[in-house]
Order: structure tokens, then C-alpha cells, then sequence
DNA sequence: CTCATTTTTTATCATTTGTAAAATTATTTT
DNA sequence: AAAATAATTTTACAAATGATAAAAAATGAG
């Protein structure tokens, strides 16, 4: 996935405006494994994913808690780094050898500045990402966890190819346990037997 | 509680850029029981509350689940309104007579393409919202019903006083009785007893 | 392929939460 | 103040989820 696609995708920025903001973004490989962004540290730089898969996860007690999976064409931030300029609370993990963007926080906060096309892109940038979060929030409050479940599945047909249903489980708030007892208690219609 | 407060708080404008925006707001008072914004409307206008408290709520199975409450400083906005020009699933209930400012969105989004200055207000407005929902969504999938509730009395004290104890819980996520059981088993220390 | 390791499922029991109905308390109306 | 209404708590029972341990299945290294 394109770095311009992935741009153009949040808001459409004129030509001029895009080639500025380009300008600041480099592009990065790195291994499954790879801690990206690290808790209780001030991330200078955020990230924009061309291919792989990722998860942010914070500690409850010891133990994982992944709260947020991001893809293809998605955002890597913490949102404390990028908007407060603050620590992040959580570990974002490559799941998958990964090729990212990489922005730099103080190179687009200066572009917000100078560039009301920019600042505009980062108006619908925070906006859509507010609109998912809004969205994943209500799907908690409002649905079950199998609901829920099912849900994304259908919406990412193939995360059970690419992610533990250990951080699948703990991403719907529920033990591994109880969403075995969830998968087999569905019907097989739905497809989350296929190869692992 | 003055707009110039509540719209510097989120972001400093210049004097001129300023004034434009608040040539935009007017004042409201509507009463207690009115439904501001409503489901499956494309809303026109977003507010501010000057005074009083609301809440967002929408319909699971026939009965209403509370997933917000607005209070004095607070924007009151249908996010799929405000955001995609589409029509939202939450009705918004003043739970007190209120007044409130009210701007429109196609105003607020002509100056965002005219004026840099209100475009960076608009990306930190959502930036700050997407922050708070972002927290919101943390606070439910790492704490527990009580521990959310404790929260929610130490940043609300006076929120008991305002809401009742049914909404609290659906906000929560849980049920009436069992938030009656947390509530039991709290020390006493905890001011939850008060007028009522 | 085989072994070692990791991941997932199954089983059991304890705990929590939900549902429904009744009892209590608070608020509003007459 | 009394009655009516609304809100909250309590109780009893059912259903769902968690914790733990162990078995089964899948994956990866040599």
C-alpha cells in the first residue's frame, strides 16, 4: 500500500501540500517481534503501515491486555505521544515482518502551522480515528463478546491467519478460555476452523 | 460557563480568528427531558454547554444503554454528524434545563477551510475528544465495573446528585442491580449515600 | 520425520453477573 | 399529609464467565 494512498485516503490533500508533507517520510523495515513503540516513553515519531500487522497491548497485573490491531493502510501512534506530547501507556508489537512510514511528531506539527491543507489533513486524520474509536467503544457496551467476536471476523476475514486467539480473546475483553467455549459453540458456518 | 473559555480551552485562537468563530454561536436554553440531538437524523448543529448535563444513549433490544454524559465545557455533537455528514445512532437527553451555545456544522466547516488558525482548533477539538474516547475505552477493558465506578464518583463527585443511579449503571455496562451490589459492598468512606 | 515447544481446547469448580419479582425508599401530585 | 408514582435495593435462582489444570492439536527446529 502507498504512502499516497494511505494519505489521500483520510483527507485529499492538493498536490503542493502533498508533496511537503511526503518530503518528511522515510520508510522503514522491520522484524516480527520488533517493539515499536515503547510504554512510559515519549514516541517522537509515528508510523503509517505499506504491509504487516500490529498490536498494542498495555499490563493489567502482570498480563497483556491487547486493545487495538492495526493493518495495511493504518496509523501506528500513541495517542498520548501525538497529541499531548506526553508518555504513551502502551507496547505496539510488529505481529509480522513489517514495511512502515515513518513521520517524524515536531516535522507535521510544524506542517499543522504553516499549511492549513496539512492542518485540514490532520483534522480528518484525528476525526476518523475518533470515529473508530467511538465506534469500537459502542460495539463494547452494545454487543456481546461473541457478537463481537463474529463481528470481527467478518470485518477481517483473515486476522485468524495472522494473530493468536490469545490476543484476539484478550483484544474482546475475555479470557482465551471462554472463546474457545464461543468458537465451538458457533456454527461451523462461520469460518475460524481453517488453517493454523 | 463563558464559549471564549470553553472554545480557548481547547485550543488558543487569535483575537481575529476568534471573533469570527463566536459570530457563528448562539445562545439556547432549552428544559429539562428535551431530546437535542436525535437518532437517524442527519444533526445540523452541535452545541456547547454553557450549563446543565446531558446524556447520549441509544436502543439494544428495546431498552435504552447510556454510553455518555456531557456536562459545563462539554461539546454535545453525533459524531457521525459532525464528522461524516450522516445520520446518527444516539438521541441526546438534557437530564436538566440547560443552556447551551449552538453552532452549525457547515459553518464551522467553511471556516476550517478559510481560516489555519480555526483548522488547528478543529484538529485539536477532535484530537482532544478522540483522547477522552480513547481513555473511555482503556478504562472499560482494564478495569472493573467497581473500579470504573469509584473513578467515575472521584472525577464526578456531584454526578450522583445530577443523574440517576439506572443511567450510571447502563453506562457502566452493567446492570441496575448489580451496580446496587457494588455499591453495598463499598466502604462507606466512599460518599455514595448522599442526598438522593 | 521426530521431538520440543507453543497454542488451543476441554473439563471441573468457584465466582460473578443477569433476570425477575418483591420490598423499601424517595419524590411528586393532589 | 396521604396517595400515587418513580427510583433504588434486596432476594432467589439461573446463566455466563473466570481460574486452574490437563489433554489435544498445531507449529517450528534440527
Amino acid at each position: 500500500m502507498e504512502i499516497s494512498d494511505i494519505l489521500n485516503r483520510i483527507y485529499t490533500l492538493p498536490e503542493a501540500s502533498q508533496a511537503i508533507l511526503q518530503a518528511k517520510i522515510t520508510d522503514v523495515k522491520l522484524p516480527k517481534g520488533t517493539i515499536l513503540l515503547k510504554a512510559n516513553r515519549v514516541e517522537k515519531s509515528l508510523y503509517f503501515i505499506k504491509k504487516g500487522i500490529v498490536r498494542a497491548y498495555a499490563y493489567k497485573n502482570d498480563h497483556e491486555i491487547t486493545f487495538w490491531f492495526g493493518r495495511e493502510g493504518e496509523a501506528v501512534i500513541s495517542m498520548n505521544s501525538y497529541i499531548e506530547n506526553k508518555a504513551g501507556y502502551e507496547d505496539i508489537e510488529l505481529l509480522e515482518d513489517c514495511e512502515l512510514y515513518c513521520l517524524k511528531r515536531e516535522d507535521i506539527h510544524k506542517l499543522f502551522e504553516q499549511d492549513i491543507h496539512i492542518a485540514n489533513w490532520g483534522r480528518k486524520f484525528a476525526e476518523q480515528e475518533l470515529i473508530r474509536t467511538e465506534g469500537r467503544l459502542i460495539s463494547r457496551q452494545f454487543s456481546t463478546a461473541s457478537e463481537r467476536y463474529q463481528e470481527l471476523l467478518r470485518s477481517n476475514p483473515d486476522l485468524l491467519q495472522r494473530v493468536q486467539l490469545g490476543h484476539i480473546a484478550s483484544y474482546l475483553g475475555i479470557t482465551q478460555v471462554s472463546l474457545s467455549r464461543i468458537r465451538s459453540a458457533l456454527p461451523s458456518i462461520v469460518d475460524h476452523q481453517s488453517s493454523r
